[in-house]
DNA sequence: CTCCTAATGATAATAGTTCTCAATAATGTT
DNA sequence: AACATTATTGAGAACTATTATCATTAGGAG
């Protein structure tokens, strides 16, 4: 939770790009970002910053497990706020709105593949593809 | 099964590079190939073949359901032919081989979203990060 | 306050993919 | 079989997302 601490236990140091980086993904909770909007909406915070900073502070908060990494195929990488809780996403093929949904089923998966097969599970990715309610009712 | 009548019947020719796109897909069933790879196995085949006519032609495979893309979080795209047999795939972290494991539990998960939101998913993927076996026994 | 060096911003470089366009060739028609 | 039409092709330019480079700036330990 507390970025300083996290970031100077591994010899990192506390910039005002950071912290800026980092407000603008706990306003977003819940909502995947790419490189290109957490550039645009830290700017309004702190607006000398540079894309290529966004990139390097993305990439290490995920790897301090501040962030985490969702794949929405979409060309671009999109990241958002590590809650803690375990969740993935269903996207809107036609408007490309995205959802959370609870209750990831692959847990049993990974018991199952840890069974059946000498391969060990480490992570997944799952995401769903599909129509919200939206755009199901403007047609 | 049939390419010339696939094609055909959506108003597109039957030529000597999607002939050979094929048979190099279908050689390598249950490997996920990236445009590059595809590219290198369709020159031993076809040597004057052009890069963007694979990527055309994967494109448009796709759009026929002759293949499949799958997302391996590895830069580029995988294709594969399509069996119809549902699957999914776990990729060693540690060297990259991939492995396919069947027995899909999205299925129930796409069942209980239907019900429980109002969402319609048409589609997802899911793909499994791990150690394989030789990579475990490695070290 | 000083020093060391991590971090930054600007920009170049790279990787993957798509676009452009003139030349070629697959199919329907004669 | 020859022709006309137009989809397809190959080559390379263009584009997008991301990473690397490097001189300058600034965090923080002493």
């Amino acid at each position: 939770m507390d970025l300083s601490r996290r970031l100077r236990s591994r010899g990192h140091r506390v910039t005002p790009q950071r912290k800026a980086v980092l407000e603008v993904l706990q306003e977003n909770e819940g909502v995947p970002l790419d490189p290109e909007a957490v550039f645009e909406l830290t700017r309004e915070r702190h607006a000398g910053i540079g894309l290529a900073t966004v990139y390097r502070t993305l990439e290490l908060f995920r790897d301090l497990g501040v962030v985490l990494r969702v794949h929405l195929h979409e060309g671009s990488q999109h990241y958002e706020i590590n809650t803690g809780g375990h969740h993935h996403h269903m996207v809107c093929v036609s408007c490309g709105s995205v959802d959370e949904f609870d209750g990831c089923v692959v847990d049993d998966l990974e018991e199952s593949i840890r069974e059946d097969s000498d391969f060990v599970v480490t992570s997944h990715c799952l995401s769903l593809f599909g129509y919200c309610p939206a755009c199901l009712t403007a047609r």
